[in-house]
DNA sequence: ATAATAGTGTCTGTGAGACATTATCAC
DNA sequence: GTGATAATGTCTCACAGACACTATTAT
């Protein structure tokens, strides 16, 4: 790296330093990733004139080994020693849906000294969004227990108290997942304090049915994190498959950030960040709507 | 955890399975934080009527040891295996400011496998926001050579290409890190890219003068999540006196932004974040202004 | 008086919310 | 025609950009 033969205290080079380096010297912990895999899924209708209703789905993947044993966890594994954070986790999310090519975003690191009963465990979530239509039915060949569980993130209280130096809120979320066989559920209780100048922010773990170790609380901030990305950045588009509907479009919207939304207004907003085509849709009991496609150039407002 | 006696596949209970659990059966990385610690200062200003400049400052340290001897690193260290990452980076910003409590915030893991010539580190990143009047001139006891430098953010080159199957943006920003005895520099090429509907993002060090390991790309990565934050959030008051005027808050602002604001708006904007004091400012060669604190309980518009 | 900053008033354009209206299909 | 969604038109309100204007201090 240096190319002048600068020596250390030790009269040392920094070959010779590199040399007698010895990285065991201490205890290391261990370096996972886990993959938050979000898709959206159209419901099934029994009106055939009505549009289907989107759902947002987590996978996830049933234990079968301890600790929590037949709960049910996010898709991860061991960090190994020559691969980089970023390469294991697309090497997980490869391994899960069999896609090359995916968006993919790291969202925190997770340090708790005993979030793993079995060792000191350091886990870096990441964030990943599939199109539903891109993506096989089977989600991975070997992953024989991952199954895809609808999301619903609903907060149950929230209040805030008010003292002299400060003030605190605090928030209860319930994270409810759900398939035709499992229903699991959890509460995470975040509290925001601000004392004085000082801001804090701290999660926990209130109440946890089928989820293992401490993932009720990163998917409870990674639906945090895709609500707020929905609101300033094109991150929907991946969610979506290569050609889609404006009202397709502002469902998952919808469906993401929790809320209905005007059909006019956000038409207008959504004009730039799309492109039309030619296609329509056809076969719907309705008038046929333009199909558009994602716009690359567009430069967010 | 479990209150069934479930077994594995082996007949185990979870109990008999942590007690044979070997944690040290391949490799694992070292994990350290390094910290991100910024200030305002006043810049000198020699005619007494005129307001002072502001600048941002960041906290670095001269390396004693190989590699990068002589260059200025990061403030940061390794994360015991009984400390949570969030404690060691307390610790060490406890350690470098004597301030238990300051506004500090995770932002990004970094894994490539040779980031670091000993051996494998992976380094967890965390932003921290000091206020200039509370802080010690002397930055630390032991840190004998710690020192403050203004950094400058400037985009240097900034181009588009577009191909049939999407684009690639590339921008090169120069973070030049200055104080009375040194000049330190580096210029950061970022990479975005969109292929169909796949958006990925890549920086890398294309020139580095005087910074050691990869810790000027966490420093852009730092000013640009402070700007962005500074747009959406109230973490720009973790940069302020607990009193302060509307044009200090102005001008800090603009330095973090890089950009100037127009008053009147600015004041509209900022009137909710604020309360008003009975209290001014005085001896300036102008008008006095009265001095405002943080209202904790303004709730982002 | 002067040079500086502090602070206010107001016009204008943009964009989101709200809601009404028209268009178009399958059956 | 009916029932559904698609798509557009338009009013209003909030707010940011722009800039002119007034206020107040130390020297």
């Amino acid at each position: 790296m240096s190319d002048h033969p600068l020596t250390n205290a030790n009269g040392l080079t920094e070959a010779q330093f590199l040399a007698t380096y010895d990285a065991d010297a201490y205890e290391h912990p261990s370096v996972t990733v886990d993959m938050l895999i979000f898709t959206v899924m159209d419901l099934e209708q029994n009106n055939y004139r009505k549009l289907p209703q989107k759902s947002l789905q987590l996978l996830l993947i049933k234990r079968g080994e301890h600790p929590y044993l037949g709960q049910w966890a996010l898709p991860g594994g061991f960090v190994a020693v020559d691969e980089s954070i970023e390469d294991a986790a697309r090497r997980e999310l490869y391994s899960e849906t069999n896609i090359e090519d995916l968006y993919m975003e790291q969202l925190f690191t997770w340090g708790a000294v005993h979030r793993d009963p079995r060792t000191r465990v350091i886990s870096c979530s990441y964030m990943a969004l599939v199109d539903r239509t891109t993506l096989d039915v089977r989600a991975g060949d070997d992953a024989a227990d991952a199954a895809w569980f609808d999301v619903s993130y609903t907060i149950e209280a929230e209040h805030t108290t008010t003292t002299e130096q400060g003030m605190e809120t605090e928030k209860r979320v319930r994270i409810k997942l759900q398939n035709e066989q499992e229903t699991l559920s959890a509460v995470v209780r975040i509290v925001e304090s601000v004392q004085g100048r000082v801001k804090k922010l701290s999660r926990e773990i209130v109440e946890s049915e089928g989820i293992a170790f401490d993932h009720s609380i990163m998917i409870e901030y990674a639906i945090e994190r895709l609500r707020g990305k929905a609101e300033y950045t094109d991150i929907v588009f991946n969610l979506m498959p290569p050609l889609f509907t404006l009202s397709e479009l502002q469902r998952v919207y919808e469906i993401i950030l929790g809320k209905e939304l005007l059909a006019a207004a956000f038409r207008r907003k959504m004009a730039d960040a799309v492109t039309e085509t030619d296609e329509y849709t056809k076969d719907a009991g309705h008038r046929p709507s333009k199909l558009y496609r994602y716009n690359p150039e567009w430069s967010h407002k």
